[in-house]
This record gives C-alpha cells, sequence and structure tokens, in this order.
RNA sequence: GCCGAGGUGGCGGAACUGGCAUACGCGCAGGACUUAGAAUCCUGUCCCGCAAGGGUUGUGGGUUCGACUCCCACCCUCGGCACCA
C-alpha cells in the first residue's frame, strides 16, 4: 500500500531515536579512529542562523557522515560562540540584557541546529560565556601574563567611536570597525597586548606545510608580512644644544644596495614625538606639525594618495657610505609602528621617497642602472638599433646574433594585446622571405636593458622579453638573405607599458615630460655612482654595501601584537589587579610591569557581574570601571585595596582554543584532558569561512603554537586540513538586510524537510564555490527524493542486479565517494540522480544489495529518508553506522567503448571498440567505416592518432 | 597600485592527466493524463540553418593530430591588502 513521502514524520521519529541511541556520541578515550570533524561555531545573534551557514554546517557534517561510515569515530560538535560586541551590539539595540538575551538566543539557536539534520554531539556542547568555560579563557590570560607573553602598554591604538572600543589590527577593514563598518580612529591608551609577534616567524614557516585552502595560507603570509633587510645607523649632527655625533638614529631598509643615493632621512611623528620627551628642543613648526600629525584620524584621508607633508628637522644626519651631511625631515608617511620608525629616503628609487623630495625640492640621485651587463660584456649591444615608433604601443627589435655578422634586420611595432613571438614571426617571414619561423627559446625571465633611442635623442630603460627564432625552410620569395646568414635571430620585445621606468640625467626632463611625472626604477640593476661599488649587481651589493657601513641583517614583519583589551561589558573581564602601593614601591608580579597582579587561579573566574547599566561609556573605560563592587579588591601580595583591570578581553580569545574544550566540556579541573586531547587533536578537518583568515585562524594558531611551547599539547598547529567555504547569494545578489532579500532557513527546512534542503543546498555548487539559492531550484530535489520515496516503496527487490545495474552501481559508489572527498557534493548528487534514473529506467533489474547500496550513497546527503528506507529492508543497526560500500574495480571497466572518430580533430563518427584494442585494429576499424573513406578517398591518412579509450583523430 | 580567485547555454553548474564542450538540475516549449489546475509522466531545448553543414567556453594570438584545460598579451567581475621602506 503506498504511502505519501512525509519528511515531517520521518526527520521526528529519526531525530528522537538517534538522540536516545547517542548515534553521534563518540567515546572519547575509546575511540580507535577518531576523526574531530570541526565547523567554525556561529556567535548568535537574533536573526537567528543564516541560510549561509546552515549551508556550511550540513556541508560539514555530509563529510562527517561520510567519514563515520567509512569506519572513523566522527566527532561533530557544536556550540555558541556567544560572547562579545556582535551579541553585546544587537542587545543594545533591542534595549535587553546580554545575559538575558542570550538565553532567548541560545534556544532558538540550539533549536534551528536540531533542526537541520546534523550528527552533532551535543553531550559537549559548549558557550563562551558560560562561566564554566570562561574560567579558562582567564586562566589562559594569566599564564600569558605570567609568562611574559601578555603586558600593557601605552600607545596609539585602533578606536571604534560607534562600538567605544579599541581594536585589534585584525579588526580593522580597510580602515573601518569589522563588527559595524564605522571608520576608525587612532587614540592613545594604554592597552593589554598578547605578544604575537614573538611567533611571527614560526607562524609564517608553518603555513608551508599546512594542507589548507591556498587563499588563506597566502592572506596569512601578507598579513604577517616578513621583510629581510638591515638596520644601518645614520649619526646625527647639528642638533642645537648637542654636540655633533653625540645621537644617532637607527634606519631599517631593504635596499642597502641604494645607500648611495639616500640624500636625505625621514622619521615618523611618534618618534619625532618621544625624542622631544626625552629632551630635544625642536623648533617650534616642528612641534606644530607633531602635535597635528598625531592627532589625524587614519582612515579617513586615503592613506596612498594624499599629498606628502612634512617638515624639516633642522638638523642633518651623516651618510655612512657617503660621508655626505643629509637633511633629515619629520613626516607622517614614514610609519611609526614598524622597522624603527625612521627611514634612509632614496627618492631615486622609492615612489614615495619620490613623491617627498619632488614636493619639498630635496635633491634626487640616482645609483641604480637598470642594465644587465655592460656593453663590453655584451658585443650585441653595440650592433642593436631600436627602432622607436612613436603612435605604436611597443617596439620590436630584432637583432642578428654577433656570430652571424650582426646586421640589424627589421624594426616594427607591437600593439599591446598582440602576441611578440606571432608578431616576431610575421615580421622576419616578411623581412626574410622564410616561410617557417620557429620560436626556438623564450627567456623565462624579463631582462631590464637601457635604450639609446637616436631619432628622439632619449636613452630609456625597458624590460624586456628575449625571444630566439630559428629559420627552418628554404626561402620561396625574394632572397634577401644570404645563405650562410641562415641562423638563429633574437628578437626582444618591448611593451609599452613596462618601457619606461627611469631616465638618467641629461635626459630627465625630456623623458618625464613624455611618459609622465613620478615614476621612478625600484628593480634590480648594476649599481652606479657608488664609490667603490660601482658596477656591481644590486643583489649582491646589498649585503656588501651594508657590511661596509657596519649594519646589521634583520627580518621585520609586518604584523603587529594583538591588541587583546575591550572597554566593554560581554566578555570575559581581564583577571588582573592592580596595586597602588606596590606600584609606588615598584614592586609587582613582574619586573617590569609594576603594581600588577594575575588573579590568583583559585579565585578564577572572575564572574562578570550582572549589572544594569552596560552600555560601553565612550570615555575609554568599560562600564565596569563604575561598578564598585567589582573592581574593588585585595592586592593577592600586600593585602592593600587594590583595583581590578575592568576591561574584557576580545571575542577572538574566546574562540581562539574553543576546540580544546569540546572534546573535554565535562574537565573541571583543567582546561583540557590531556590524553582525550592527545587522542582527538589536532582537528581532522576544519570548514569555516575565508573571512577568518588573519582573525580567528591566526590567533589559534598563535595560542596552539604557546600551548605547545608550554608543553600542554604535543602539537603546534591546531588544524590539520582548513578548508574555505564559499558565499551564498539570493537570485544573483548578495544576501542583506536592506536588500530584504536574506533566506530564513526555518521557512525552507519546516516547508520542505531537512532531507530536501540539505541536498538542495549541496547541489548548488562545489561547497568551496558560493552558490546562488533560487527557490525554484529546491523543486528539482523535491522531486528526487519524492522518486526515491516512490521507487522503494513496496518495492520487492530480487536477489541479484543485472550486470549492467551492479555497474552503474558501483560507479556511481566510486563517484560519489571521490566528489564528497573533495567536497564537491553538487557531482556527487548528479551520480546519484543519474543512478537512479537508471534503477527507474529498469526496475526489475535492481537487487536488494544495490538498493541498499543507493541508500548508503545517498544517506550523507539525506539522512532521514535513508535511514527510514534502509530500516524498512531490514539494514542492520543504523545506515549512519553502515560500511560506506566498497568498490570493485573491475566494475569500473566497460567491455567496449563508444570512441569518438575524428577527422581533422573534427568528430565525424563514432566507433564501438574494446579499451584494450591495440593500434592495428583500431586503425582498420576506423579506416572502415564509410564517412571516413568517404572523406578519405584514396589516399592514405597522413597522420593516424588513436588513444586507447578515448578517441581516433585521423588527418588528412 | 599589489596579491589572490574567477569569466562555459536563459539560470546554478559539469568536463579525469590535453581527447566527443554544455553532465545533473532549474527554467522554457510541445504532448499525455485530468472537467480543470497543481502534481506526475513523455519529448525537445548552446547559436545560425528547412537540411546538408557551419560556428561556439571573456578577447586576440601561440603550441599541438587535437585546447574550457598548456603558453603569451589584453579586457572584465569578485575578494583581500594598501605609504610596511
Amino acid at each position: 500500500m503506498p504511502r505519501p513521502y512525509d519528511p515531517k514524520a520521518i526527520e521526528a521519529k529519526w531525530t528522537k531515536r538517534w538522540l536516545k541511541e547517542k548515534t553521534y556520541e563518540p567515546n572519547f578515550l575509546r575511540a580507535k579512529r577518531p576523526f574531530y570533524n570541526l565547523m567554525m561555531f556561529p556567535y548568535p545573534s537574533a536573526e537567528g542562523l543564516h541560510i549561509g551557514s546552515v549551508r556550511t554546517f550540513s556541508g560539514v557534517d555530509i563529510y562527517g557522515r561520510f567519514k563515520r561510515m567509512q569506519g572513523h569515530d566522527v566527532f561533530e560538535p557544536m556550540g555558541l560562540d556567544g560572547f562579545g560586541i556582535h551579541s553585546e551590539n544587537y542587545a543594545l539595540k533591542v534595549g535587553k540584557h546580554p545575559a538575558d538575551l542570550a538565553k532567548v538566543t541560545a534556544k532558538n539557536f540550539y533549536r534551528q541546529l536540531s533542526e537541520i539534520g546534523n550528527g552533532f554531539a551535543w553531550d559537549e556542547r559548549l558557550e563562551t560565556y558560560d562561566p564554566k568555560y570562561y574560567r579558562w579563557t582567564q586562566w589562559i590570560f594569566v599564564q600569558m601574563f605570567k609568562r611574559g607573553l601578555a603586558y600593557r602598554r601605552k600607545q596609539a591604538v585602533n578606536w571604534c567611536p560607534s562600538c567605544k572600543t579599541v581594536l585589534a589590527d585584525e579588526q580593522v577593514i580597510s580602515g573601518e570597525c569589522e563588527r559595524c563598518g564605522t571608520a576608525v580612529v587612532k587614540k592613545d591608551l594604554e592597552q593589554w597586548f598578547f605578544r604575537i609577534t614573538e611567533y611571527a616567524d614560526r607562524l609564517l614557516k608553518n603555513i608551508d606545510a599546512l594542507n589548507w585552502s591556498e587563499k588563506i595560507k597566502i592572506a596569512q603570509k601578507n598579513w604577517i608580512g616578513k621583510s629581510e633587510g638591515v638596520e644601518i645607523k645614520f649619526s646625527l649632527e647639528k642638533i642645537p644644544g648637542q654636540k655633533d655625533g653625540a645621537h644617532s638614529v637607527t634606519v631599517f631598509t631593504t635596499r642597502p644596495d641604494t645607500l648611495f643615493g639616500a640624500t636625505f632621512l625621514v622619521i615618523s611623528p611618534e618618534l619625532a614625538d618621544q625624542w622631544m620627551h626625552v629632551g630635544w628642543r625642536a623648533p617650534e613648526k616642528v612641534r606644530r606639525y607633531v602635535a597635528a600629525a598625531l592627532k589625524r584620524r587614519i582612515g579617513e584621508p586615503a592613506a596612498g594618495d594624499r599629498a606628502k607633508t612634512g617638515v624639516d628637522a633642522g638638523f642633518v644626519a651623516v651618510n655612512p657610505a657617503t660621508g655626505a651631511r643629509i637633511p633629515v625631515w619629520v613626516s607622517d608617511y614614514v610609519l611609526a609602528g614598524y622597522g624603527t620608525g625612521a627611514i634612509m629616503a632614496v627618492p631615486a628609487h622609492d615612489q614615495r621617497d619620490y613623491e617627498f623630495a619632488k614636493q619639498f625640492g630635496l635633491e634626487i640621485v640616482s645609483v641604480i642602472d637598470p642594465v644587465t651587463g655592460t656593453p663590453q660584456e655584451n658585443p650585441r649591444e653595440k650592433k642593436k638599433i631600436v627602432a622607436f615608433v612613436e603612435d605604436g604601443d611597443a617596439v620590436l627589435t630584432v637583432q642578428w646574433g654577433p656570430e652571424l655578422g650582426g646586421r640589424l634586420l627589421i624594426g616594427g611595432t607591437v600593439e599591446d594585446g598582440e602576441d611578440p613571438a606571432a608578431t616576431a614571426r610575421r615580421e622576419i617571414a616578411e623581412e626574410t622571405g622564410y616561410t617557417d619561423v620557429e620560436l626556438i627559446e623564450r627567456a623565462p625571465e624579463t631582462v631590464h636593458h637601457r635604450y639609446f633611442a637616436p631619432s628622439k635623442g632619449i636613452a630609456f630603460h625597458a624590460a624586456v622579453t628575449v625571444l630566439r627564432f630559428r629559420l627552418n625552410n628554404k626561402k620561396r620569395n625574394a632572397q634577401k638573405l644570404e645563405e650562410n646568414e641562415r641562423g638563429k635571430f633574437v628578437v626582444e620585445w618591448v611593451p609599452k607599458s613596462q618601457a619606461l621606468r627611469e631616465v638618467t640625467d641629461p635626459l630627465h626632463r625630456y623623458a618625464l615630460a613624455k611618459y609622465g611625472e613620478g615614476m621612478v626604477y625600484d628593480g634590480p640593476g648594476v649599481l652606479a655612482r657608488s664609490g667603490k661599488f660601482t658596477g656591481m649587481p644590486s643583489e649582491e651589493a646589498k649585503w656588501a654595501v651594508a657590511e661596509a657601513v657596519g649594519g646589521t641583517r634583520v627580518a621585520r614583519y609586518r604584523l603587529r601584537d594583538w591588541l587583546l583589551s575591550r572597554q566593554r561589558y560581554w566578555g570575559p573581564p581581564i583577571p588582573m589587579i592592580y596595586c597602588d602601593a606596590c606600584a609606588r614601591a615598584n614592586k609587582g608580579e613582574r619586573a617590569d610591569m609594576p603594581g600588577w597582579y594575575a588573579v590568583p587561579e583559585r579565585e578564577l573566574p572572575v564572574k562578570l557581574p550582572q549589572v544594569k547599566e552596560f552600555r560601553p561609556t565612550g570615555i575609554g573605560v568599560s562600564p565596569l570601571a563604575s561598578v564598585r563592587s567589582f573592581y574593588e579588591a585585595r592586592c593577592p601580595a600586600c593585602n592593600a585595596k587594590a583595583r581590578r583591570e575592568t576591561d574584557v578581553s576580545d571575542t577572538f580569545l574566546d574562540s581562539a582554543w574553543y576546540f580544546l574544550r569540546y572534546p573535554s566540556v565535562r574537565e573541571a579541573k583543567r582546561p583540557w584532558h590531556s590524553a582525550i586531547t592527545k587522542k582527538w587533536l589536532p582537528v581532522a578537518s576544519y570548514i569555516g569561512g575565508a573571512e577568518h583568515a588573519v582573525l580567528h585562524l591566526l590567533y589559534a594558531r598563535f595560542l596552539t603554537m604557546v600551548f605547545h611551547d608550554w608543553g600542554m599539547v604535543d602539537f603546534e598547529e591546531p588544524f590539520a586540513t582548513f578548508r574555505a567555504h564559499g558565499l551564498i547569494t539570493k537570485d544573483g545578489a548578495k544576501m542583506s538586510k536592506s536588500k530584504g532579500n536574506i533566506v530564513n532557513p526555518d521557512e525552507y527546512f519546516r516547508q520542505y524537510g531537512a532531507d530536501t534542503m540539505r541536498t538542495y543546498l549541496a547541489f548548488l555548487a562545489p561547497l568551496e564555490q558560493g552558490g546562488d539559492f533560487r527557490d525554484e531550484g529546491i523543486r528539482g530535489i523535491t522531486r528526487f527524493l519524492e522518486r526515491v520515496w516512490k521507487f522503494y516503496d513496496g518495492a520487492q527487490f530480487s536477489a541479484r542486479s543485472d550486470n549492467a545495474v551492479a555497474r552503474a552501481a558501483h560507479r556511481a559508489a566510486d563517484k560519489v565517494g571521490r566528489d564528497i572527498e573533495a567536497l564537491q557534493y553538487n557531482t556527487a548528487i548528479s551520480a546519484l540522480m543519474v543512478l537512479l534514473n537508471e534503477f527507474e529506467r529498469r526496475p526489475d533489474a535492481v537487487g536488494r544489495r544495490e538498493a541498499m547500496r543507493f541508500l548508503q550513497l545517498l544517506a550523507p546527503f539525506a539522512p532521514f529518508i535513508a535511514e527510514e528506507l534502509w530500516d524498512r529492508l531490514s539494514g542492520k543497526g543504523s545506515i549512519h553506522c553502515s560500511r560506506w560500500p566498497e568498490v570493485d574495480p573491475r566494475f569500473l571497466k566497460d567491455e567496449t567503448v563508444q570512441i569518438a572518430v575524428q577527422i581533422n580533430g573534427k568528430v565525424r563518427d563514432h566507433i564501438a571498440l574494446a579499451p584494450d584494442t591495440g593500434a592495428v585494429d583500431a586503425r582498420k576499424a576506423a579506416l572502415a567505416l564509410p564517412k571516413v573513406r568517404e572523406m578519405l578517398g584514396a589516399n592514405e591518412p597522413k597522420k593516424f592518432v588513436y588513444v586507447p579509450g578515448r578517441i581516433i583523430n585521423i588527418v588528412i
């Protein structure tokens, strides 16, 4: 008796059953093949789960279910990243207390999460705002303090005027607050930092070995931003009231080879400010400039486009290479937080220095000549003549190799967009009369040359592609070449876009007028005007020059320390106490931080008090600063009246270690269980958003590395593999509140059921790609699952399948398995559809084994319907714990294959051949085809290409 | 500007290592069933052409018996970084 497919009923039934039987709870200590299948836990907001998150979560679950069926003990936990600005801002908006709101949103989230059909290990759920959790977040902070990795310092920091708190560098996106999009400003505040820079080099080095999405690895590398260079000391003179040479300044440069061209020196306003504090009596205009620069907002005027400003400091520095006295300037184009906060300026070879020099009329000396080799070393150079074509977009020169007598043949133009090789070939053919001009070599790298254009009287530097040709065939046209001149051509192609980089002095004006102001040559070359280093290649000169002036090699990083304090309410209070008495006596837990003590571990957690007034104050302190019962404390050392730290820590600290806690949530005495951690971590598979490339993913790596160094875990990297999922659009447009096109998962899951929605979301596109959500598209999946239901409902399967059906089933199992492993669920589902089509075409040929096999393949995507039908076919136990079907390779091969027969590359016919047919037989069969005979006539084919099992191509 | 990803039918997307471009699905058109519609089923559906045939993977070129795939140049879209010396 046919029953209609009723997803609601079977979902309810199996959800209950799975929970009761703890189908998805691993045994942490006894598991044989642990597989930690992790997704980024959400920060709950009142809007509920985003459809994009649902897609990711169910996508991760598909993978987890597959792994479970492969015999792994899969652990798939879920929790809430509920502390933090995001949740708090929402609470502010609706005028509710974040703690109250958290209860409501948690309930809503867990309800939604339980309806998407995931095999979550619910017993291990966690919430970051739970004191049982943040006790350990605080404990981590205490350890960081005790071991010198947490420190407090006053400096210019990012401040979000809307969120009224400071932010880490990583949380400023293009000058705006990561949370609310408000333009971030600079503020001078004393704050807590984590010394992540100490790990910069290791964080960088480990990246290569990580099995992560490539773009995330690159983003992290760029963010850490290692530059290798040299620190050079410049001694200072003519500082009013100071002896010459009494002071010096150290600059960082990656181009010590340009030292001879350093015509002035620039220090950052912050450094100038520091100097003024230690006694530099700066001129009034310098003071004014520094004060203004320090106040300036970042992010407001587009940093790179802004005209350079600056002021002469009024004293000079000695260039250690030339001995020249060069002026020292103060300018905000030099950043305080990078290098030493001071630079040597080489206006001839650095774009920014050039702009600054132009602005203030400073000297420009060119010391790098972008010429490879000197004319003497390279006899070709003399014989080269360049045709300079004014209207063309490029210059083509063709020259004889010197061994051929060095006669100029041709010159011509190459338009941008044209291939140099093809153009050169054509030109050569025209000029020489040779018809077969073969490209035999293309230089792998672009070479720099200096050219001289006689017609214009200018010299210019060019990036050149070198091509070599050989003339093979006999000439057909008028003979322009002597027979003995046959040989190789060297063709150098110069695209205009790369052509001009810099012009040497006598022709400076002309070239700048022609090619535009402000182009600077910053590439490698040969040193000029550099004393005894003149003529040395710049790469080599880097270290030679550095050594000659006593420079030290150093590596510098773009990465800054992690600013951890937040002047907000909804987070774990930073567990520190400040004692005024101890500070005055210069005592403290750490010598470098008088007055500061960590809260004793037995007193953790420092509970976040439930207060009425939790709004951010906006004056640089947390709302907790006005809660006396909270901040009043006793000094752990001297028991005097002391004050608690009232800032809370960054949300990203909460999430930087949660994966360590999940398997150990029941631990009360330590943050994680060591044996369980050893067994289950690092995380086997982690999938989440690419937006966390330099946020969560970097912080988690950092902390894990720290824990490793402390002997708390035995691995350095927390996530063995990480894949970034794509973003989902609705009807081709980005989903946003303002557009009102946000998909509410609840409605869809209610209407279609979890199986349909999961399968649909998986079918959109590969998980790592985006995907476009369209309501009409769901119908396809609805139809598919209904057809599945109908096919199985009441069906009697025979004992054995027909051979072709068995083959199709094996093939599908093979493809689905490989596709799931590659997170290409869309093609896996398409394979299932193909198999179902096959089944429906010949239902009587489908045996019970194959019928069950299909359900197993479907199970990761549509776990409920698969389980229900499996149960009715009296499969043993849960389908989700059954073994993934083995693929018999014998079934993957076909006895005969239809292969295409091409004539001159066009498909003209097909022929059925066994894949192991030999070339002779294949040829015979192909040439016997009427179509081939007709086209071939009496001729023999010029060429016969046969790729067994794939294609035949006959060239006639 | 720099770094990264991508560009294939009306739409989402397939195509193993260079081997029949457009699998699978949506949509659309026609038909069957039905009093009727939804549903369901069948057929067709890259473009031009009645057909034979020709053309087609952002554009232009190259390599190859053969190119969505490799090479060169360019255009466009999306994402990240952005005075990091």
